[in-house]
DNA sequence: ATTGCAGGTGAATCATATC
DNA sequence: TGATATGATTCACCTGCAA
């Protein structure tokens, strides 16, 4: 999955700065399709009225009064629509975007996801290994919160190391509930009176997945509620570039101090692994060109219950079948494809061998020697 | 939490019984403030397009029912405005609402029960312990569904049984993220043709979960959306009365049929949910993401002999060779397999400590909050 | 009776390079 | 832009039959 970048762009970014002020006319300032990825924490507040950022006061003081007790969704609906549309401008054609939230705004922000455009890929539970009990014991306890992930649109080819987040996870693919414990401890930021720096620090392990997931080292990471920094942290760590914005000079200065500390890892930490679809492909002709396998020879289908013979063109015939290593495959199981490479065997000192494994011989040598 | 009941609207109702017709005009039939609790399963508007095979060329079968086909965003936000509204009307002042969904509606589906004046409760997390793979690894594997729990105004006295939940859950308060397997075996509803009678039967324990939280014996359950009748099942089951409707016959065959063997509960059902699971998987990966481990950090073999670079993604560097905890231990001992908890080390104040006492304490964690 | 293996399946927005 | 060819890709259960 690798993608061009536009030097132009990315030259005239503010890389790995935190940028001052509100976030919608920050963004603006930004050039469009410049952007990887985005990490968003909106705020949401919604039941203490007055707190909520209004962008544009004098569109939400229009219909403050008409939408009657349910004014602090308008103005909510109005900033999300606000800031998702600036996002989705400054996003490549095949960036995305994570927004994380609560039931009281993650319905809504989600909603306005779909309208703007964006194409969900998953919703993803982040399940809190220690979330605060309910206390009064009215409702279950509140623990996890709910992240979006999704791209541009829907012909978005977003990034995803789908082998890393399975390698992650113990050789099992990543399911869309994460089970990690909330920030605390020493990761968790104090300010000269020793309280915590802010009131939703995300934790890191959140990010790393996020990252590791979804971007590609070199990425420009996007944050625009960026808090004390925790997507800037991960991103500097895992050698992708970020870009924060945030209003509260306080947030910045401990987020700046936070960031200033943290190292890059070397490029062999960095190195994940890698999906077969990003390795060369190789034509089967190539195997009978270099005469690992002879005009005439037989193959066998890995369950046994097939043979074909190579023609000297690459390709193979079996009874009246005749085509690629693929197309003959499917014919004799009668299936819609067939990966060849993994289907068809040929003998070897009586024993039969994948012929993937030539097809391995072939890339090991490019390589050693890349053409 | 007990409510008084008004007699008089309760004798009018069609108590355990099955309304055939479409749910928005057989809501219209039935009196106001009449019901305690309403469950919905609302079509999820799925927009699936082509056709899905499984690495074994099978094909995936989906849900391609006309119910589930809406136009647009707009003619499903239209169709959850009118049948929301009619679901609340119904409701007595203290009763409360759960829908069910996934990401493609849910957020839709949340955004409007707030508009419609309901109140928010909980987002309850359904992890299916069992899900459908992603098969071409293009995603995280889909292993959840989402339920809003909201009460019908912010001021409803809604029924909360506590101490039931905390019951089930072994004395420890209940979350808001339920494991519980899908419906299969038994359970599953087959036609006569032996497959599944409806594409999306939800499993007994989640409704048995649901209606022991929030409702009391003798209350009035509506289910919109009922297909097979899990809802009416488990009602009848708990000494709850219900009232389905839907609109397919079929399903309102199989529904009768099989209300109709229902008894009492079945006490090794209340068993499942309560059961111990084994000692949980820790992946590895997850060391290296909550931080207990650095990328780039280095581990040293038991042995003394040999030594691996942790990587990002919680595979392991040496030499050549890459992988996985085990498989970089084997690779290394020239052994068909590792367990490479035992086997590596990392340092501590110059001291070698086993890897395995990290994983130690993640388990201590989760014992301590259990799921 | 028990074990093991083959086969089936579940609310799924599930590919991409080349011609 | 659309058609064609290549070839990448699965987890936890369940049932039924064979050994």
């Amino acid at each position: 999955m690798t993608k061009t970048t536009t030097k132009v762009a990315q030259k005239s970014l503010p890389l790995n700065t935190i940028l001052a002020g509100d976030c919608i006319e920050e963004m603006r300032k930004l050039p469009e399709a410049s952007i990887d990825l985005i990490f968003a924490d909106p705020p949401y507040n919604l039941q203490l009225k007055g707190t909520l950022h209004r962008p544009d006061n004098s569109l939400v003081d229009a219909v403050d009064d008409e939408w009657d007790s349910f004014s602090s969704f308008g103005a909510y609906d109005l900033f999300t629509e606000l800031w998702l549309k600036e996002a989705r401008r400054l996003l490549k054609p095949n960036g995305a975007i994570w927004v994380i939230g609560s039931y009281h705004n993650i319905f809504r922000v989600g909603a306005k996801l779909q309208d703007a455009g964006f194409w969900i890929l998953n919703d993803v539970v982040w399940r809190k290994s220690n979330p605060m009990p309910n206390f009064r014991g009215m409702r279950l306890t509140n623990a996890h919160e709910t992240m979006i992930w999704a791209g541009k649109s829907e012909e978005s080819k977003y990034t995803f190391n789908y082998e890393a987040l399975k390698a992650l996870n113990e050789g099992v693919q990543m399911r869309s509930d994460w089970v990690l414990p909330i920030c605390n401890g020493n990761e968790r930021l104090k300010d000269a009176k020793g309280d915590k720096a802010h009131p939703t620090q995300k934790p890191e392990s959140l990010l790393h997945r996020v990252l590791i997931g979804s971007t590609n080292p070199g990425d420009v990471v996007l944050d625009p509620f960026f808090g004390t920094g925790t997507t800037g942290a991960v991103a500097k760590m895992l050698g992708r570039d970020f870009i924060g914005i945030e209003r509260e000079k306080d947030y910045r200065t401990v987020a700046e101090a936070r960031i200033a500390n943290i190292r890059r890892l070397d490029s062999d930490a960095l190195k994940v692994t890698t999906s077969k679809r990003a390795e060369p492909r190789v034509p089967f002709g190539q195997l009978v060109e270099r005469g690992m396998l002879r005009p005439g020879e037989p193959l066998f289908s890995m369950n046994g219950r097939h043979k074909a013979k190579v023609r000297a063109d690459g390709t193979l015939i079996a009874n009246d079948t005749k085509g690629s290593i693929h197309q003959v495959g499917a014919a004799l199981e009668g299936a819609p494809s067939c990966n060849g490479w993994t289907y068809w065997c040929f003998k070897q000192d009586g024993k039969p061998v994948p012929i993937d494994i030539l097809r391995q011989q072939i890339r090991a040598e490019m390589q050693a020697r890349p053409s």
